[in-house]
DNA sequence: ATTAAACTACGATGACAATCGTTGACAAAC
DNA sequence: GTTTGTCAACGATTGTCATCGTAGTTTAAT
């Protein structure tokens, strides 16, 4: 199993979900609001290579990196995590809170709406 | 704001929430099957008191321990910060995901979908 | 009062996360 | 072909997390 990723890979890994391969001068200048320096990427990257988050191209003169985790499969690690810590398990709790928490948009409630009831079928 | 607690930080809140307050040692005792000593439950305690996660009561003999921090707020904290670092901020792509994730019950589905009704009223 | 037990405080450690500076290799331009 | 700039590798640093051992303090029992 991937290991979850913290939060500065997810700020990575984010950007490599939009769009890959990125070398790492890419990922830095997308990055640059951050004001991060770019060895900071860099060994960002290369920490994430070790854990298997990420895989290098060498081919090129600069090397490309690209994600080796799904974002799906970081969304479903981090929600289990969560439900697991902070909401004893309980779906139901889960959704409560994120539809309580900030209002919804009413597209957003729709969208919701019809994912249940397909559910629902199954 | 408070600080996101982290993982073994939520363990000793969840035992805080369920029935406060709690000295280190009931806490301990209730954490044994982590096997994990005493003075580290101390210690987390008063880092977590540095953080403002909890309050003292030095009055007895045994120091009692009270969350700052309420079950509510720690679960909306978490969820804005996935929501933010891999959702997106997309409230919807993540009941996809906490819905196909793993099956949920009958009644988890029931009490979601009662929720929805209640949501749109407003 | 003296001691034994229980409790807290403090410091230390090892692991990991996040950041950066320096060095050495390579390639492009002159 | 020598210089200049770009890039990756590596090591070092700082901070946080999680853990524990020792020392000192307070209560209670003798």
């Amino acid at each position: 199993m991937k290991p979850k990723p913290t939060d500065a890979e997810l700020e990575i890994l984010n950007i490599l979900w939009q769009d890959e391969p990125k070398t790492v001068r890419e990922v830095h200048d997308l990055l640059k609001a951050k004001a991060v320096g770019y060895t900071t990427i860099l060994k960002q990257l290369q920490v994430m290579k070790e854990k298997g988050l990420v895989k290098r191209d060498e081919s090129k003169r600069s090397h490309s990196y690209y994600s080796l985790i799904s974002q799906e499969q970081a969304q479903i690690t981090m929600l289990d995590h969560i439900l697991d810590k902070v909401f004893n398990g309980s779906k139901s709790a889960l959704f409560m809170r994120a539809l309580s928490a900030k209002p919804s948009s009413k597209e957003e409630l729709a969208e919701i709406k019809a994912l249940l009831e397909n559910m629902e079928l199954g």
